[in-house]
DNA sequence: GTGGTCTAGACCACT
DNA sequence: GTGGTCTAGACCACA
């Protein structure tokens, strides 16, 4: 997100407890820390995170949007379900906005861009060889936000992210054996936006989430809790 | 939207401030009565409903998940600028997730969904006759809504009910002369969604996605506020 | 500090601007980033940590009370000189508290007091075997807080909090050539703790401070700036 | 304290209101007018003092560091409770820096110091005769400040500082009545220095310090307040 | 609703 | 003009 790799400063570093609160909260439902189908109570959160309320609420009312709970009036929130259906509506959208993603990327890209996405590929395939899949997950959403990155569509950039971690969530509650399939068709993907070919960029986005998809409703295992 | 049509008790009716804030919050500001780069202040909002703080706090969270405004941390809320970029990356945006909505319409939509559509093009027509812009606006966007519900893929429904709000937007505070024409377009959509021609709905959308595009970015008034 | 190794909470662990500019102050002049002598505006401090000059002041003050810089009335502050005569005035303060401290602890130390005291000269063994002379002076601070902690007098503890800082700043600028000989003192230091030997440890923390005050007083190296 | 006795201009006895604030406030804490363990909020204090929070906020930073309140995050300042574990602890540090500083002092002292520090007993003793024990507490904390001065050490004298604000708020809000009694023993004290007898000097600091702290301890009265 | 925290801007004294 | 000082106002978090 930051590749110029220039020096924060600690007062653009530092962040709101509601942010923190946030992430955290994100992160424990995305690897299934909080179960799917459970209720989360405002006070169990600011205790498990040693927080008042207030920023809990702020946070519940983002991943409410983002759409990890659900929020009964008067009755709380609870973790949202994974179930196929919510997979594959998942995946259909994804293609279409990915496919618009490497299009206009295979149309603006310039060889930093390149490089850059490269680096990644790099990163990704010694992370596989390290067999450090926490790593290899992280550089899968990093990879394609790469991507929409360098599309330059803002509405794209602000759209995917929690779609993102919706993808992310479901490999993680699902399979995680696609990950060294997945990079050959990054390596392809890559390739075409270098070629600055959107059509075929298009189509390699195409065939990548379709794969995604296969896997992901394939590998998928049935964990809804309570 | 609740097509059972039964009672509705005062409890489910009761709808939380928070949510009241955020529906006129949000109104306000596609109206153009929060101009573009307007800076909101939590103080000046809570003043403006007759509430506290805190629900102001939480639906200022959403409206800028939904991009509507920018919270710098530690700076307070400024109301988002539509420039030229930021509506044509929403047109593209719009285009695949609308040709997706169509596409899956045409596969799933019944007689019945097929008569709701209808029906709201009806509505639309005499509203225009009658002059009512407001109405046509409002049945423009229950339109589209309806379309993605017929879908029936729920990631469409929640990623784009902010969308249409930010379509809303660039029409009311661009041109609304397109009014009109974009009717023979919708008319033209429901007839292939009708023939259970996904191709042709795919395309459909596609033309009137574009047209629109092609308004909006014409009839744009420029009015960055300070 | 937390012995315990309990998880943290976000709340617990969230620290305020001013905090975090204090800490990176006291870093940049102790690391010499900022020279003895150089004049600090504190438009030149908020520009460097990207925060308003209102943490930065009353991080200023912090820094003052500490004695790392002093401040002109409507002069503006400057990072104090460690010349000769400071220096000396610092080891003469650190044999006083520092030999009180020893013999306090002698008498409070308990069995896990001891062993944590073994396990920080283990670390510092081991940092030293890997040349790692950063984490080395680290140890040394750490080492020396853990015996006042020991002794149990909060005094103690709030008023070498600085010292230590300045005793760090000494050798930083100074010369760190005395890192292996210090810790053989160190080792005898807390062999007299364990035995809970009142009389012995006072004296083996008189002549460690004594061999350091040497130590600094000839290894010093003049630079005074501007 | 000026031994020049010139005139001072206006610019150089012009104090900002933060150092006022912060005199007045560890006025009213070590007098007992703000309790121990009361809470103490930014507002209250500034409209206290007719300032702004700012002065205010500056402050509280600097009786922070001296001991006086702690902050607590997001929680506000409260005053420090004096329990007899605090006191005991005051006067073991005490004792190590007064007896270093008698000992310096010793060596160091000239006749026109002798001069001074006699003149500070005879003024002691008129204001005792006179039963003006405000003075007289006042005189206490000048002689030991001066005999630290004579001493020559910076770092005794910064240290000693908020120490000697302490020792003064212990015996406020404590007995009052050993006043008499101490005077002898600084008379004893004065006549080490002057015969320029470290060793004598130490002992007589020593002797001093202990009585005292017999006196403090015995004397405490039991304020806590909620 | 209260209170801590930070920012922006105005004042004013020394260059 | 530069820079320390203070005030006003607003965000953020707690209860």
């Amino acid at each position: 997100m930051d590749p110029t790799g220039e020096v924060r400063t600690i007062g653009a570093d530092h962040v709101a407890l509601r942010e923190q609160v946030l992430e955290e909260l994100r992160r424990r439902i995305v690897d299934g820390d909080y179960a799917q189908g459970e209720r989360l109570t405002e006070t169990r959160l600011a205790d498990d995170f040693g927080v008042s309320r207030n920023p809990v609420r702020e946070a519940l009312r983002v991943v409410e949007a983002e759409g990890f709970v659900h929020i009964l009036p008067r009755r709380g929130a609870v973790v949202a379900t994974l179930d196929e259906t919510a997979v594959r509506d998942l995946f259909a959208v994804r293609e279409q906005l990915e496919t618009l993603a490497a299009g206009l990327a295979a149309e603006r890209a310039t060889q930093k861009d390149v490089d850059r996405l490269r680096r990644l590929l790099e990163d990704a395939s010694a992370a596989t060889d390290a067999k450090d899949f926490d790593r290899v997950a992280e550089l899968n959403s990093a990879f394609h936000r790469a991507v929409i990155d360098v599309s330059g569509n803002r509405w794209l950039l602000s759209m995917s992210a929690a779609m993102y971690h919706h993808v992310h969530w479901v490999f993680r509650v699902g399979a995680a054996q696609r990950a060294p399939h997945s990079w050959e068709e990054h390596i392809r993907l890559v390739d075409t936006i270098a070629a600055g070919d959107r059509e075929a960029a298009t189509t390699a986005a195409r065939l990548h989430v379709e794969a995604a998809a296969q896997a992901a409703l394939n590998g998928r295992v049935q964990r809804p809790t309570a």
